[in-house]
DNA sequence: ACATATTTTGAAATGCATTTCATATGAAAC
DNA sequence: GTTTCATATGAAATGCATTTCAAAATATGT
């Protein structure tokens, strides 16, 4: 049974036979305090398993060492998250937060909006936001820049972001897509995936471009998606492949989900992937190397993505104003 | 730019021409404040974006409105999750906190320790726990049980747990794929997962004992997975059909991402799933329903689990001491 | 109009740790 | 043996909101 009373810094002062500054002083580490004194606080707080109260740490402290993870829910079905990949950028900025030993708050559904997570700030639950996807809330998150609360995002970068911006390199990525679709002679190029997402048009824009620059005359097409879930994109191949006058023999999927689901229903139509079809994705979830057939994909260090978001967070705690930054950018090809 | 110096109760108190109290008393929708007062403090406050602080309210209210979610990162491959599963039950368990405004507080792989979640606890981090996964941390729950703080454990539910835990049943999960099994008329059955975390060893009881029970008699054989990735199912795939002398015709894994690296190694070889070979895994995850072929498997709710895990945890902080749960475990017909 | 009950309000105490500032102790310097 | 300095320690103030308790204001009853 753990102690009803809980313990505080002046009972571990009253136990130390010290005073409740010296406690405090030797639980900090800090230097003014006598070495033995500090080492004998140290045994009676450990002994008696006293924790320092973070509630009225932070009060004092005016800092709250937490952090705010808001995560784009809105670009998933009812509200749950339908691409792994998210969480896997979410296990990375877990990772990094941790290191730094910052607690991670994350920050419900229902808690999206500017106004909820602007009272987090200003309540002190939270010293700045970390936002996983920039998707369908640009504007949001425009709004929420002018609060002037620290926050870094998960996106797009580019230039006059009024917030900063850490993403990967989506047109190259968009690019690479198309230099491997060209090196196979492919010709009926189809994209997929929202471009209204800032990311996603990205990636449209750098497939299109590296597919006008090489001169070879591509046709290039749009099947436009409503939100992140397997469910979509499956509904959307069916529509494009049922009315489509020539079928697409290369396409370029915003995610490694959308291209599955664009696989499965090229498979049940017949075709073949890739001898038919070459299909590259995005993200290079797990999934991508297991499914079958392999996945080509445009992978993105999501352990670096974490590390990176959380430092330039870090900066700008410090006053600092990092600016916007690129992680590696890669293509995986598998599908061979 | 925000105010410099941020705005406490007395400001509002001073700016609505009352004293503290009576703010709090409004902003509380404490009844012992007249109503027109207290509109008059509320349109106050929200002139000025007051809101209160969340520290010294905790330090004063001693509670935290915090919960913690710690993930059994030691069961994934280098700290990073690599079963989506876990992640759709984190979404459940964050939308049902966020719905009583609760604060989710991510315990980082880092801090997964008794040591570091006692401290979390002792120092008013959180009022209580939830952990997504007993897997192979069972002595270490069993120990962190002893502590006394509020915990409730997403597991295998049965009789003599020291805290309560909510789970699928795992048992019915395991005798349904055996049924599906032996209507089949398959009679080499092959078990994949690792038997040492609870939950699992339940599914192959049920397999088992289903499978005795049916009097036809099975061969029943098992591959032991050292951890939760598609990696290691893939290996142990691979390894396992290389010596097998018979190939198994019903394959019941332990989750859907092992189902589908098992898939991904008998289409390799040339087996025909699931003519050749039936194949049950374990989750309902977003990506077994799209993957080719559409994967068997055994549901389970994870919106149900998140509303019903946070429920039984609020139930303990109220003092009063749920039973263990289980939430619907259904068998989803997809290989058909 | 007066006593009593009810509703509102505010002063002060409280929750717990940190920081400032002053004091005490011991060491070094003369 | 006094003065000076560095080091170590503690009393009291502080951060912000909530709660208790007493006082004030208002309403009710006769």
């Amino acid at each position: 049974m753990p102690p009803k009373q809980p313990i505080t810094m002046d009972d571990i002062a009253a136990l130390a036979k010290v005073s409740k500054p010296t406690v405090s002083r030797a639980l900090s580490d800090s230097p003014l305090v006598n070495e033995q004194t500090k080492q004998h606080v140290l045994s009676v707080a450990r002994k008696h398993g006293y924790a320092v109260n973070r509630n009225a740490q932070r009060l004092r402290h005016k800092n709250t060492n937490t952090i705010g993870v808001s995560i784009d829910f809105r670009s998933h079905r009812k509200n749950h998250i339908s691409d792994p990949f998210i969480f896997e950028l979410l296990a990375g900025v877990s990772e990094a937060l941790g290191n730094l030993n910052q607690d991670l708050l994350l920050c419900a559904p229902n808690h999206n909006d500017t106004d909820s997570l602007q009272t987090i700030y200003s309540s002190r639950g939270a010293d700045g936001f970390i936002f996983l996807g920039q998707g369908h809330r640009e504007s949001m998150l425009n709004e929420f820049a002018l609060t002037g609360a620290p926050m870094v995002v998960w996106g797009a970068p580019r230039e006059n972001s009024p917030y900063c911006v850490v993403g990967s390199d989506n047109l190259l990525g968009g690019q690479m897509a198309a230099e491997y679709f060209l090196k196979q002679r492919r010709r009926n190029f189809l994209f997929v995936g929202d471009p209204s997402h800032c990311e996603i048009q990205r990636r449209r824009q750098g497939l299109h471009q590296a597919a006008e620059k090489s001169g070879k005359s591509a046709i290039l097409e749009d099947v436009v998606l409503s939100d992140f879930s397997y469910e979509s994109a499956f509904d959307a191949a069916n529509k494009h492949l049922d009315q489509a006058k020539s079928p697409p023999d290369a396409i370029f999927a915003y995610s490694d989900t959308a291209a599955m689901a664009f696989i499965r229903v090229l498979v049940d139509r017949g075709l073949r992937v890739p001898e038919d079809v070459s299909v590259v994705g995005y993200n290079d979830i797990p999934a991508a190397a297991f499914f079958s057939p392999r996945i080509t994909t445009v992978r993105q260090d999501t352990y670096q993505a974490g590390k990176l978001l959380v430092k330039k967070l870090m900066q700008i705690l410090d006053n600092k104003k990092p600016r916007s930054g690129t992680i590696k950018t890669e293509l995986v090809v598998r599908d061979t």
